[in-house]
RNA sequence: CGCGGGGUGGAGCAGCUGGUAGCUCGUCGGGCUCAUAACCCGAAGGUCGUCGGUUCAAAUCCGACCCCCGCAA
């Protein structure tokens, strides 16, 4: 039986574990996750959902504030495991952490290294107009997503996928590659790949600034912000009154000679706003403040907006 | 005690300097049309979150309570 330590927060991380925990050779002996922190409406303390489901299955978890400190790496050499596998904990292990398990540190990451290192690989990719992504599996190192390559595995970005739907996607595919990538570690038939580090990309964390349209920006270019930040965290523009309308979804629509960020049609269904390159995008699904996300078509049905009316 | 918005016909909103409710969409019926998610005409549908107070009179003012949501982290 080998000895696993999972260590993940996000509910991209669940299914890796659920899979490790299905794994019949190995068993998970703890689960590292980081710490409750204030959440939603009240500041509730909340649970990540990796400890939530963790909790769940009955095994113990843990939330250091920082796994590098000593009486972390003690708890972890304690716990002695044969392999610790990473999915987004967001901590970074230090080499000390790194050298405790004999089989090494695995992590599953959502893209196809070496494009996409850091913290939002799924956002990135889907912004930059990517035809695919993936997950890698990796040998971990003491780099930022540089470690030996030990599987991938490619999935498509469909022309209007969502930052929420390629989640939901490579959560999936990276679980379910998890078990026969482990599988060859433990008989010794895998084989580490570097990186091909000359074609390293970066996805670094993702700024509020980014989530503001910028409407001189090509409305192509706008529709992938849009869709890459949907359902999280959201793209937006300011309406004529100043409040914050969220934008969930946008069509690439007519060619307009209208100044950027004007709104060059109102019609039942969508309304479209000029953008840099001279075409108006047309938003379909929307977010007043304090409101649920709706079709456009709703949002437009009790707010009268008007064509020449300026969106910033 | 994190900040904030809101509960009005099925949906999204207006009305809130008090006098029994309006708009857009949807629904139903009819018309136009080759046809229509388009257009025209008409109709149904609301104890205005709950309880109490002020008043001749409250969706509109006061108080209490319940519920919902957004942001941020």
């Amino acid at each position: 039986m080998i000895r696993i330590v999972f260590m993940g927060t996000p509910a991209f991380a669940t299914d890796s574990l659920a899979a490790l925990c299905a794994w019949q050779e190995g068993e998970v002996v703890a689960v590292f996750s980081q710490p409750d922190r204030p959440q939603g409406r009240g500041r509730k303390l909340t649970p990540t959902p990796v400890k939530a489901y963790a909790l769940e299955k009955g095994l113990p978890v843990y939330q250091p504030v920082k796994i590098k400190e000593a009486s972390s790496v003690e708890l972890l050499r304690s716990l002695r495991p044969d392999l610790i596998v990473v999915t987004a904990f967001g901590q970074i292990l230090s080499q000390e952490i790194l050298d405790i398990p004999p089989l090494g540190c695995i992590n599953v990451h959502a893209s196809l290294l070496p494009k996409y290192r850091g913290a939002s690989p799924i956002q990135y990719a889907i912004m930059k107009g990517e035809k695919e992504s993936g997950v890698t599996i990796m040998k971990m190192d003491k780099g930022m997503d540089t470690g030996d390559i030990l599987a991938q595995e490619t999935v498509p970005i469909g022309e209007e996928m969502s930052g929420g739907e390629l989640s939901a996607a490579l959560k999936e595919a990276g679980a379910k590659l998890l078990i026969p990538t482990l599988e060859a570690l433990v008989k010794g038939t895998a084989v580490p790949r570097p990186q091909e580090h000359a074609a390293a990309t970066y996805a670094g964390l993702l700024t509020r600034e980014m989530e503001k349209l910028d409407w001189s920006k090509k409305a192509a270019e706008l529709r992938d912000l849009i869709r890459a930040f949907d359902p999280e965290p959201g793209a937006y523009t300011l309406l004529p009154n100043g409040k914050k309308l969220k934008v969930f979804a946008g069509r690439i629509a007519e060619k307009t000679e209208a100044l950027c960020g004007t709104i060059t049609a109102v019609g039942k269904k969508e309304f479209q706003v000029a953008c840099g390159d001279g075409v108006a995008l047309a938003l379909t699904v929307v977010q007043p403040e304090g409101k649920k996300p709706m079709p456009a078509a709703v949002f437009l049905n009790g707010h009268s907006l008007e064509v020449g009316q300026q969106l910033l």
